[in-house]
DNA sequence: CATAGTACTTGGCCATACATAGTACTCTTT
DNA sequence: AAAGAGTACTATGTATGGCCAAGTACTATG
């Protein structure tokens, strides 16, 4: 029980969040989303989010493509599917409410 | 990979940050947190808040002392100890640095 | 051909939230 | 005083997601 772990753990669910809106706006592949997670300072490492692509889009809430690269291996480039698109919403939601809750708690100051 | 499941993850270690900061405010034991979550619109039951309590008293975050009761059994009234009050205020910063980082990245609309 | 760089994959670990069942104490009812 | 209801706390096992670390495969460069 120690801060950095807490940390961890309240990002959990923020990242396919974040991920999903990533891709909503447009198609991308990996190494675009980390640098725009790294740039809102969301710090992801390869092995967290390639298997949460996988995991995304055996959900059927991603679809890819390859596409060939000038610099090295062909890119997986990601869409959302329909499906994806409505659970993007859902989640959006939820954490909409998740900070308004959060908000509700923590505002209150010492009786 | 369902929207509960998502739901559960996004509120880890947020509930942590709410029990800490409700116990800020002044001695509590778990039915108050439970009715004051519950009235957030944050449900927990007690088989999640219990281990919780216990995990964040093993770290020495907090401590309790029994109080009688006059409708049941004797309750543990919870306090912050200094240590719980720091980790309080660093995750504090943390949720706020959280929050502005997801807004970065949903604010942004489609290109 | 060897090396470096890029892109993606895989396996094992850990902590939290949850479901569920169980213990222990007090008060009320009869 | 015995039985039952209600309250407060405890214990066990499961699932999930994020992380570390090592590994594969392809391309370009020297």
């Amino acid at each position: 029980m120690n801060l950095e772990n807490t940390q961890v753990q309240m990002r959990k669910g923020i990242l396919e969040y974040c991920i999903l809106h990533i891709i909503s706006r447009g198609e991308v592949y990996a190494s675009d989303m980390l640098d725009e997670l790294t740039a809102a300072k969301i710090i992801v490492v390869e092995g967290t989010l390639y298997p949460l692509l996988t995991r995304l889009k055996n959900a059927e809430l991603l679809e890819y493509k390859w596409v060939e690269s000038k610099s090295g291996p062909p890119r997986k480039y990601y869409t959302l599917t329909d499906k994806g698109s409505k659970f993007l919403r859902s989640l959006a939601e939820t954490w909409d409410e998740l900070i308004h809750s959060t908000q509700m708690i923590t505002s209150k100051s010492n009786a």
